[in-house]
DNA sequence: GCCAAACTTGACTGATTGGTCAAAATCAAC
DNA sequence: GTTGATTTTGACCAATCAGTCAAGTTTGGC
């Protein structure tokens, strides 16, 4: 009925030190090209091993790409999940979007391999975003919602203040290209990450802040 | 030496049509699928013409690539172009988010083309990226700055504003399917771009806002 | 050292797809 | 309507690539 699926029982030592290098090398191409423009020989290549072995660890190209996808979605949603009720609204979302740039600085292939499958209509991962991420956005929606009714920050839509920190953060891992040709590659990117913190936390943190 | 390119002196009638034709229908392809997904088959279906017959108005798929991608490019950043330096920055900025998240509703297959472009390393606008594109940004944030000078509006680092701008407008268009996932279908499209307009420019505006 | 299980690979297949070409159909000017 | 230029297409080629397979090599427990 069924093949005899590559881990019968326990991962051995050498599976376990291959799946993890084929992994990592999927990310990488998978982020680089998109999912139709990469292949297995590429990603083999990468992972210093042959095609068929990859093969013999993942059943097919969709299975890397899922696994992939899979291996990485939890790390990228910690951050909103960190964001903690009981904190001070400012410095929660001040935090909230330090990390996600830090993210975007130090692992921006992530944030292109989820760009992509999103851009192209989310064909893997569609009931994961309405279902367990609509959730996760529903809850610290109502966090901020909470905030707002006490009036620690102004009243403005918290599931769109949550995507235009979204779409701020990840735009400087997915659009790294754009933005390093538009400000000149003369700022070092290190450079380049703090101004736009200071810039982004400055406008949104000052957005929010109540009048008095 | 060179093969008679198809227009010799001046498109006729036909050409004229199925130019348009084609250009639209690549468009819809490439945005939806990327360069890689997308197949001259596709794009020669949707067009209404045979992939030959396709091939015998542009020569290659590279050149139907480039094709659109120049001739989405000079409306995608007209925008920008219109922001006037002799306006008031509040309603210049207010106004550039509106119309950037208008495009981004009524135009999003321009927007995604460019995301898929600019992700993937802009193998093919990277020159213009660099040139015409960083010529026009500097420029305006010239006029930020001197907005910034005249203290009429707070002190932040004009280029990432822009950025910021980009990030969360097009965000709306690149993400869509992410968006409508998170927020839920229940609220219609033109409510959502409602929202999205009213919170950006509610946080923008008045992070921008210089205090008294 | 032996052996079964785990791992690896060269050589292959079939499907897809970018691009060609020669012949056919259509158009436009007279 | 004749004719030359323009437009269209079916059939084809070559390259690429996902996935197979049978035969090999290595590993680990004894």
């Amino acid at each position: 009925m069924n093949k005899p699926e590559p881990p019968p029982k326990q991962a051995t030592r050498i599976q376990k030190k291959n799946r993890r290098a084929i992994l990592e090398a999927a990310l990488q191409v998978f982020s680089a090209h998109g999912f139709r423009g990469s292949t297995i020989d590429r990603i083999a290549e990468r992972a210093g091993l042959s095609k068929p072995n990859l093969l013999y660890y993942f059943p097919s190209k969709d299975a890397f790409y899922l696994a992939v996808l899979e291996d990485t979605l939890e790390e990228w949603l910690r951050p909103l999940r960190d964001l903690d009720p009981a904190g001070d609204p400012i410095v929660e979302i001040g935090g909230y979007i330090a990390a996600k740039l830090e993210m975007s600085r130090t692992r921006p292939e992530a944030s292109r391999l989820f760009a992509n499958e999103i851009l192209h209509g989310a064909p893997a991962i569609g009931e994961f975003l309405a279902g367990p991420l609509k959730a996760l956005v529903d809850d610290k929606a109502a966090v901020i919602a909470a905030w707002i009714a006490e009036g620690r920050i102004r009243a403005i839509d918290p599931r769109h203040l949550i995507m235009m920190i979204w779409a701020v953060t990840q735009h400087y891992a997915d659009f790294n290209v754009q933005v390093e040709a538009v400000l000149g590659d003369d700022a070092a990117p290190a450079r380049r990450f703090k101004e736009a913190r200071a810039t982004v936390i400055a406008v949104v943190l000052e957005g929010l802040r109540p009048r008095h």
